[in-house]
DNA sequence: GGGCAACTACTCGGATAACGATTGTCCGAGTAATCATGG
DNA sequence: CCATGATTACTCGGACAATCGTTATCCGAGTAGTTGCCC
């Protein structure tokens, strides 16, 4: 049970870019210096939250990324299911089809007791990360955080989005 | 975002244990014939359960392996946790305090909202599993499962398990 | 001076290596039953 | 016949490879801005 570190990074960069003015794009570069990561690399996480349909991209000079959706459209679950996939966690191989015990393969109509309680748990987990919004996440940002940051933030987004085209 | 597959075959394995009668122990190769996996690799989930006082291994001939409490004390949580590890699933590396826009280490007092969100939800996760006890698995599987394996196992049980030492 | 076309430079997108963790396996330390032996 | 001791065989425990996924990177396709040229 692991999650991969790309979530991390993906979830700070949503929440940059809902900071941006509306039409505006911000391009990898400037995200990677914003967080001091590799650009290469957050790459490839951008990549995957456009495939999920949580970022915009804009090709050519003055392209980047927009968000897709509304700051508050979008959840915690969404950018996590787009960077680790959309399978659940636990994969049920159903072991216990194998073994000396089992007359034939129709003695199992119902369904594995183990596999439902472990899926069951993690809709749990994946209902309360789909209840905070990246709105949630920014307002409580700026509410909790030093001025100074938030002053450099804003100025970081003004210098390094590109805005929308005419 | 992914469980280890050792985690059903650890689950399938403690329930089995906890059918066998008091003070009896199972060995390794009995278990690994039951759900046809390999013995060497079961054996190293078998030690993660020991490590997590999930069983109690017996060493030498008729030794074997035997639950470390009563059924209705040992949770899903604490076998999950056994053999995926205690760390959480998120790991924050806290990348917000990289960048330009950090003007020093003392910006950020208080704890990353991202963070809390993504322990949240996985505090909830683990509430859930830990709310789910083996007796409760084993008590769905005789109610909902077929004579014929139920008897099977049973059988399997007697021939396999090693009486307490008198 | 204005319009147009070719060029340039910068962007994202997919394909490609390197590392680490999980998967899978093996051999050694330890123990209880067994069997031979002696009383 | 019974107690005792060495032997034996079977168990778990820790150390050791192989495979797969994540990590990390690079180059190519495409586009908007720019520049130079022609009208």
């Amino acid at each position: 049970m692991k999650l991969g570190d790309g979530v991390e990074t993906a979830i700070h960069c949503v929440a940059v870019l809902a900071g941006l003015t509306d039409g505006a794009v911000m391009p990898t570069a400037a995200l990677a210096e914003h967080y001091d990561v590799s650009p290469s690399y957050l790459a490839k996480h951008l990549k995957a939250l456009v495939a999920g349909n949580v970022l915009i991209s804009v090709p050519g000079p003055t392209g980047g990324y927009q968000l897709a959706k509304g700051p508050a459209e979008i959840s915690l679950l969404d950018v996590v299911l787009a960077i680790e996939g959309r399978d659940p966690a636990f994969r049920c191989k159903d072991i216990r089809r194998n073994g000396p015990c089992v007359p034939d393969d129709s003695a199992f109509p119902k369904p594995c007791g183990i596999k439902k309680a472990m899926l069951k748990a993690e809709q749990t987990y994946r209902a309360e990360l789909a209840a905070v919004s990246i709105q949630d996440l920014v307002t409580d940002f700026q509410e909790t955080s030093d001025t100074r940051v938030i002053a450099r933030g804003e100025n970081f987004i003004a210098e390094n989005e590109r805005p929308k085209k005419l």
